[in-house]
DNA sequence: GTACAAGTTCAAGTGAGCTTGAAGTCAAGG
DNA sequence: CCTTGACTTCAAGCTCACTTGAACTTGTAC
C-alpha cells in the first residue's frame, strides 16, 4: 500500500518548503488528504505535480498560468506520459521565443550597443511588440504589461 | 547647444514612465541636473543610459546590479563603445547560461517528463547547483536564494 | 490675472510568490 | 502529567520594480 508524505516529509523531497506548499494548495495547484488530526497527507503523485510546477516556473509561467495547465489533468488519478507531453506542448514555442529573443539581446550587445544606435526609438532591441517571454516581476510599461497609459507610447 | 530633455519627454523617447524615471534616479541609475525651478532636466546621454537599463533588464540583471555596472562608467561624459563593451561583456556568459538552461529544460519537456523520471530527487532538471539566470520574483528556496533553511536541503 | 498643464516631494499601494509569527491542536515519549 | 515537536490556521510582512495619489509649486497661454 502506498504510504502517504507528510508535509515535511513532501518539502524535504521536493525542495520546496512547506510553507509554500500551503501556499500552493490555496492556489489550487495541488491537493493533499486530511487525517483524521487535520494534517495534511500527500499522497506520491503529488510530487511529480510539484516537480511540474517548478518546472514550469524555470519555465517562466505564473502560478496562475501553471494552475490552469494542471486543471487539464486528473485530479487524483496518476497522469500518463501522454498527459504530461500534451499539457508540456504549449511551452515549446514560449522556450523557443526566450531564447530567440536572448539571442536577439546577445547580438544587440555586440552589434547595437556597441556601435552607438542604442537610442530605443529606433532601434530593433526596443522594440515594444516582442512581448514573448517576460522577465522581472512589476508592472512595468515598456515589457508591455499595460495598453499603454500614464508613458504615452 | 544641446538642448536638454524634460521629464516628459525623457518618458516619452525612452518608452519608460516618468515615474520610473525619478525611481532611477532615486536607485542611482540616472542623473538629471535641475532647473532654477526645481524640475529635471535630461542631457540627451541619459537616453544611452536609460536604454542600457532596459536592455539589461530584458538580460535578466536586478536594478541593483545594473547600478553596479553604471557606476564603471563615467557619470557625465559621453560613454564611449569601448565603455559600453566592456561593460556588456560580463552579459554574454549570462544570456548564454540561460539560454544553455531554457535548452535543458526544452530537452526535459520530452524525455524527463515524457519518460515519467521527473521526481526531482534524481532528475537532472531539479539540479540546484544550477542558479544561473532566475526568472521570477519572490524568494524561493528552490531557485537557491538562501543556503538552505527551513527546506532542508 | 487666471487657468491649466507640467513639474515637484513624499507616503502609500500594487502584484507575484512566497515567508514569518502568533496562537492553538494533537500524538508520542518519558 | 507534561514537554516536545510536528502540524494547523490566519494575518501580516517581505522583495522588487514600480505606480498612484495628495498636496503643492512653476511655467505657459490666453
Amino acid at each position: 500500500m502506498a504510504r502517504l508524505l507528510t508535509i515535511s516529509e513532501t518539502a524535504r523531497r521536493s525542495g520546496v518548503a512547506a510553507s509554500a506548499l500551503r501556499y500552493y494548495e490555496e492556489r489550487g495547484l495541488i491537493e493533499a488528504v486530511r487525517e483524521g488530526s487535520g494534517h495534511r497527507r500527500y499522497p506520491r503523485p503529488v510530487l511529480r505535480r510539484i516537480a511540474f510546477v517548478v518546472f514550469a516556473q524555470r519555465v517562466g509561467l505564473s502560478l496562475e498560468e501553471i494552475a490552469a495547465e494542471l486543471a487539464k489533468l486528473p485530479p487524483h488519478g496518476v497522469p500518463t506520459r501522454r498527459d504530461w507531453s500534451r499539457l508540456s506542448a504549449t511551452w515549446s514555442s514560449r522556450i523557443d521565443a526566450r531564447i530567440a529573443e536572448l539571442e536577439r539581446l546577445k547580438a544587440g550587445l555586440t552589434e547595437c550597443i556597441g556601435c552607438g544606435c542604442l537610442s530605443l526609438d529606433r532601434c530593433k532591441l526596443s522594440n515594444p511588440d516582442d512581448r514573448a517571454g517576460r522577465l522581472g516581476a512589476g508592472p512595468r510599461y515598456w515589457l508591455g504589461d499595460r495598453p499603454a497609459q500614464g508613458s504615452g507610447l
